[in-house]
DNA sequence: CAACATGGTATATTATAGCATACGTTCAAT
DNA sequence: ATTGAACGTATGCTATAATATACCATGTTG
C-alpha cells in the first residue's frame, strides 16, 4: 500500500490525455476499476502483468509508465543528505543522487580527512566514474596505476578494476563523484 | 502464478552474468530468495515495487529487466491465427503481431471481399498506418479524401482521423495493415 | 566418511494486489 | 426538484505476491 514511482501520476495523466473515464480504461485492459484507482492514486503498486494489461490496452509503451514525465529541475543540498561514513571516519561520502534505474547514474560529493585511504573493489564491465577534484589534492590508484589529481583537475576511468581514493596530504580534500552504469 | 514476460529469464541472465548468487541478490534488492527465484521461474509475477528494488539493487535500467534479450526471428504463420471477422463476414483481420509495449506495432493481414465497407474511427494523434496492397485494389478514405490504390502500391497516413478501407469492387482484396504507435 | 558449507527449492504464513459490488458525487435532461 | 446517467471512491472478499523457515541437493574440507 505504498506507491514508489510515478507510475500512478503518469497513468492518470495519459488517460486524461486520452480523455477516458476509468470504465472505458478498464474495459480497454481488462483490469478492473477500483485498481485502477488506486494505482492512480498511488495506493497500489501494480504487478507487471497488470502493468502489462495497461500499456497494451492503451497502446503505450511501458516507459511512458515507469518513466517521470516532467523533467523539471531538482535541486539537491548536499547538508540535507546524511553522510555515509567510513574508514574510521575519515571519509563522509553524501549520495547527492542515488541509483535510479531510469538514469543508471549515482553521484556522490565526498570529504577526505588527511590520511584516509579508501579502496573500493572492482565494478562490473562497463561502469565508468568521474571524478571532480574541488578541494585539496586526490591520489587515485586504478589498478596499480597511481594518478595524483589537483584542484580544478578531472579524472574519467573505467571502474571495472580495483580502485583507491587516497588523501596522503596534510589537508582534506574534497571531490565529487559520478558513477555511471551501462544501459545494458 | 503466471509469468506473462521475460523478467523472470532476463532476470536469471544477469544475475549469472554478474556471477551473484540468489542469497546475494537477496542481501543487495531487499527481496527475499524465494521471491527471486520464483520470478526466475516465472512462478511469481513481481510488483513494480520489487522490480524496482531488484533494478536499484543490481544497478541496472528496468528496461533490462522489461525487454526480451534476444532478436531472434519470429515466423508467423498467417494460417495459425484466427481471424478478426466483421462486417458481416466480408472482412477478415488476421493479427499477425498484436500490440507490444516493447515495440508499439501492429500488423495486421486483411482480406476485403468483394463490396466490404469498413470505417475505423480516428486513433489519438502520433499515430500512423501504412497499407501495402497485396492483391486486388482498395478504396481509402481518409478524413473524407479518397485514395484508390492498386496492387503493388503502398500508402501511409495519418491514422488520427476517420478512416476507412472500402473494396467497391467485384473482386476481393487483400492487404497488410501496419499501425504504429508513438512512443511517448 | 562425517561435517559443513553453499546454492536453490518446497512449505506455511502474512501482506497486499485485484476483483465484484455498492455507494456518494456531479451534471444533464425532463 | 427528480430522475438518471456518468464518474470516481469506499467496502468486503479472494487470489496471490512476498516473507521467514525449513529442506534437499551438491560440493568441499578435515
Amino acid at each position: 500500500m505504498e506507491t514508489p514511482l510515478v507510475v500512478g501520476k503518469r497513468l492518470k495523466t495519459i488517460r486524461t490525455e486520452k480523455q477516458l473515464s476509468l470504465d472505458e480504461v478498464s474495459r480497454l485492459t481488462d483490469v478492473s476499476k477500483p485498481m485502477l484507482g488506486q494505482i492512480e492514486r498511488g495506493q497500489s503498486s501494480p504487478t507487471i502483468t497488470t502493468l502489462w494489461k495497461i500499456a497494451v490496452g492503451l497502446k503505450i509503451p511501458l516507459s511512458s509508465l515507469l518513466e517521470e514525465e516532467d523533467k523539471e529541475c531538482t535541486v539537491v543540498d548536499i547538508q540535507s543528505k546524511e553522510a555515509i561514513v567510513e574508514e574510521n571516519g575519515t571519509m563522509r561520502a553524501y549520495p547527492i543522487f542515488s541509483f535510479d534505474p531510469n538514469r543508471n547514474i549515482e553521484i556522490y560529493y565526498i570529504e577526505l580527512a588527511a590520511g584516509c585511504h579508501h579502496t573500493a573493489k572492482a565494478h562490473s564491465g562497463g561502469v565508468e566514474e568521474y571524478v571532480f577534484v574541488i578541494q585539496g589534492c586526490i591520489e587515485m590508484v586504478i589498478d596499480d596505476k597511481k594518478i595524483i589529481l589537483h584542484e580544478n583537475q578531472t579524472l574519467r576511468f573505467q571502474a571495472d578494476v580495483i580502485h583507491a581514493y587516497n588523501n596522503p596530504y596534510s589537508s582534506p580534500c574534497v571531490i565529487y563523484n559520478m558513477v555511471f552504469y551501462p544501459k545494458a
